[in-house]
Order: C-alpha cells, then structure tokens, then sequence
RNA sequence: GCCGGUGUAGCUCAGUUGGCGAGAGCGCCUGACUGUGGAUCAGGAGGUCUCCGGUUCAAAUCCGGACACCGGUACCA
C-alpha cells in the first residue's frame, strides 16, 4: 500500500461545490448589475499586500493579530488582506492620477485569523462598493439606496436598512459628558443591544457582569447618570424617520455641534423619502453604532427580517479618514459591504436559492458506441443554438446508469438515440421532472418500466426546436 | 481567551455494569431487470473505534494527557 494523504481542510476554510458555488454566482451577478446600474466600476487588488499596508505605520501594538502572514522569497513582511477597504484606500493612494469621485465595487475573498463560528470562516468574500472623494451625502444617500435595490433584486423578502451616524453617537458622548475613549467602548456595546437585550447593555456599561458560561464580562465603568442619559437617547425610536429627527433636535438642544450631524442625517432621509424608499424599507434607528473604529459619519446595516439570526448581512458607513494614512491628506469616503458567505447562507435558509445543481440543461446520453458521431453532432448542434448541454462522457453503457447520472446532476431533460430511434429517424426527449413526479405514485417496477413518464418521441431534424420547448414548458 | 460538549465506515449515529471474529441507516458497487432514474429484494466493497500512555487475563468502553471538531461567550482593525 502507497502512502496516501489524508484529504483535509484547514481549520475555518471550506471548499464551494458546484451547487453553492451557482447559488453564490447568481447572487454576485445579480448585485454586480444592480452597481453597475449605478455607475460603480470594478477593481481587483492582490490577495497579498505589505504588513504595514494591512496595519498602518503606526500600530505596532494594536489588536490585529488576525492577520495571515506570508512568507515570500524575498522574506518581506506580507500578510493576507482581511476586507477591502484597506487596500482601496492604498489604490487612492498609489493612483494619484485616477479621477475622483472614484466609484468602486469589488468582490474579493478575504481572511481573517480569527476562531470560526457558526457561518463564519475564516475565509469568506466581501462584495464592497465604495465612493471615495465625494464629501456630499448624496454619496451615502447612493449608498444606501443600492442596498435596498440590492436586497430586493435578489428577492429576499422584507429586510430592513437601518442607519445613525457617528456624529450623532458623538454628540451623545457630548450629551452624557464623556470622553472619545470612553466613546469606543460604549459604541462598541451598544452594538450588542439587539443581541443581548437593554438590561445587560447598562450592566456592561457600568459594572459589568458574569455570563451564563461564568466568564466574567467586564464593565465599561460609566455613572448611572451618563448611563440614563444614554438610555434616554435610546428610547427614541420611531418608524417615522421625521419623528426621529425630531426627538433627536430636542434632545441634544444645546449639545455643540450636533444640529450639524442631525442636518445630515436628515438630509440623507429626505432624500430617500423623494426616491420612494420609505419607513418600510429605511430606518433611522439610533442603536446602529457599528463596532469598526474608523467611522466617521453615516453608519448603516442591513437585515432580513424573515432570518434575523443571520444579523447584518450588508452594512458600512463614512469613514474620512482612512486614506489619510497613505496620502497624509484627508480624502473623504463612504462604502458598504456584503457579507456574501452570510448573505447567501441567509438565501438558502428561507429557500430563495441554491436549487440549481448543473448549468447543463440537457444530457444526451451515449448508449451505443457506433453512433458516437451523432451523439457529437447533436451535442454541438444544441450548444451553438445555445443551449447548455452535456454529452455523456463516462463509462456507463445502459441508459439505466446514465440517467442516474443526469438524476444526480440535476440535469433536466435527456436525450436518448439508439438504433431504435435511429431507423426511425427520430430522438427521445425525456423530461427528468416529469418522471420524478411520476415515480412517487408508482410502487411496481413494470409500470414505471412500461409507462416511461416525461418521454416524447420527436424528428431527428427537430432536435433543437423540441428542446427549446420542452424546456420553456419546464421552466414555465 | 473562558465555559461546556463530542471524537466509532464516505455521511448520520448505536454500541448496555470492560468479555471472544465491531454494528445500523443512508450513500456507493453488483445483480434480479443485458434500452430507462424511483420503489422493492438479494449480495458486495468500505474501519489504525482521533492519538499517546496507564489500569486489567481482557479496553471502542475505565483513568491520565494531547489533538481535533462542535456549541456558547469574549475579542474583531
């Protein structure tokens, strides 16, 4: 015996089979129109960028140890990207030259060195989209108007984009007295509210507490004054954007700065009410704080309200600042990011993709050695009037296994030519469907035999035209 | 990182208080049925029982350790 290798994927990594990989290219196809729809252009950065690229200059100490490093020849220090913005903020960088605004999607895997969990890898795609150079909030209004688009494109049922902004939580830190370092703290619970529930928010903002599990969570240490200022803010909730706004003016009525931030997100609302996208589509929610750091503005996220257990599946915001760590001058931005992997875990939990097995829409099975020449011209006379079709190439000799074959893969319509139908001058068509239905009502070998359910018998000469038919009978 | 759970066939799992040649279902292969998928029936292939050490006449089973995976929780630029 050989030594074999035992065959195995890394911790956190998956391979996609075809079924899922025809869902996700379904899915990536149907958002890339709706961008480029909108003008957005694509781009595509190497997997691989510099450390200090991944890290910027300055954080040597900072929390990101995450990423995957690289070894190459040249023993640089090289680490896989893990999201694209990063690398869209060194193209604006490196490209001086491109014109701005620079307007980009991107649909990249990604990697991130962190313990996998439920639907999360540690390889996984990001489609991006991103308008770099615009300061008006146009951009965001875009962007955010491309979600809804999106999601309704890809038929997910209702779903919900929620948006607040930076500026606004800025203003509440202003509001309750903080700090901007307490600030990351709190944004950062606040992010948890839906998941773990208004009680153990206030608890983590103070005290802390200990966890079913018995890990202790520790509290960020706020007064209960700042804590019920905060929680005053909370309690603005409307599905009324308008009411929102105007909650929100007189709460922070004196608060400096924060008529500016409130006006903004106001104007992006307006927008959206003009363009049609209503309460039942967008919503100004205040919880929405987003954990990444590096936002500055307009924040926003998506859910499926049929699959909330999915979380975010589509979510950014404004960050200013991000290029300058390359160019030294600040270059305003505004993007958002589906997650794909989860997205379309999402799709295929409420049944609205990964149906499809094959791209092959006919399978011409091959049972007789001396008619290889018809079977090659039938297989190629379908494909040049455009139909996907497969010609049988394995070993198989019967019909018995080949349609097994076309079974397992889903293919929906057969073909079988013999000696039979050659003399006859015709080709049967079998709709794979029809006898699928049909063999649930029959329990006795010789009626299935004998009934050959979904066949038709049609002239050799009309191959091509009865395909077609059947085939639009079939998707029908 | 912390807490808990699980490692037995390609997959899902059963294996009683340790007891001779290690099981089931699904899947796969062959045949009944040499030109028809499903169903049924018969047969077949497929296992270092995660690994290392210990206890014992005897370990998949008990003990110790390692590793891996799963779930929860924390972190996440």
């Amino acid at each position: 015996m050989a030594d074999t290798v035992e065959p195995r994927t890394s911790r956190g990594l998956r391979d996609l089979l075809p079924a899922e990989m025809l869902a996700r290219q379904w899915m990536i196809d149907t958002i890339r129109g709706v961008y480029e729809l909108y003008g957005f252009v694509p781009i595509v950065t190497p997997a691989i960028e510099y450390l200090d690229v991944l890290r910027g200059s300055s954080a040597g100490s900072e929390a990101q140890q995450s990423i995957f490093t690289v070894r190459n020849p040249e023993k640089e220090e090289l680490g896989l990207r893990f999201d694209l913005t990063v690398p869209l903020a060194r193209v604006i960088a490196q490209y001086r030259d491109l014109p701005r605004p620079f307007r980009r999607y991107q649909v990249s895997p990604v990697w991130r060195a962190d313990k996998p969990g439920p639907g999360r890898f540690r390889e996984f795609t990001q489609f991006d989209l991103d308008s770099v150079g615009v300061e008006s909030e146009i951009a965001d209004t875009e962007i955010i108007a491309g979600m809804c688009d999106t999601l309704r494109a890809l038929r997910v049922g209702p779903f919900r984009v929620r948006f607040s902004s930076r500026g606004i939580l800025n203003s509440l830190l202003a509001y309750a007295s903080l700090s901007a370092e307490q600030g990351a703290d709190v944004f950062r619970v606040l992010d948890k509210l839906d998941k773990v529930g208004p009680e153990k928010v206030r608890l983590e903002l103070t005290t802390g507490y200990v966890d079913a599990s018995g890990d202790p969570i520790p509290g960020v240490g706020l007064s209960s004054e700042a804590v019920d200022k905060i929680e005053r803010f909370l309690q603005i909730r409307s599905d009324d954007r308008r009411e929102v706004v105007a909650q929100l003016r007189d709460l922070f009525a004196g608060v400096e700065g924060a008529e500016a931030e409130i006006a903004v997100v106001e104007k992006i609302s307006n927008h959206l009410y003009s363009l049609g996208y209503g309460e039942d589509q967008v919503s100004l929610d205040l919880s929405i704080a987003r954990g990444l750091a590096y936002y500055t503005g307009p924040v926003f996220e998506a859910i499926l309200l049929d699959a909330p257990q999915f979380g975010s599946v589509f979510g950014g915001g404004r960050y200013d600042g991000l290029v300058m760590r390359f160019l030294g001058e600040k270059v305003p931005a505004v993007g958002a990011s589906i997650g794909v992997d989860r997205l379309l875990a999402a799709l295929v939990h409420l049944g609205k993709a990964g149906h499809q097995k094959s791209t092959a829409k006919v399978l011409i099975t091959n049972m007789d050695p001396a008619l290889a020449d018809d079977y090659v011209a039938m297989t190629w006379e379908l494909r040049r009037a455009e139909i996907p079709t497969e010609l049988y190439l394995g070993t198989a000799r019967g019909p018995g296994k080949q349609l097994k074959y076309a079974d397992a893969w889903g293919v929906p319509i057969a073909v079988l030519y013999g000696s039979n139908e050659k003399e006859k001058g015709i080709v049967t068509l079998k709709d794979m469907d029809a006898g699928r239905q049909r063999a649930k009502a029959l329990a006795n070998r010789q009626e299935w035999l004998g009934e050959r359910p979904g066949q038709r018998e049609v002239p050799r000469d009309g191959l091509v035209a009865a395909v077609r038919e059947m085939l639009d009978q079939i998707e029908a």
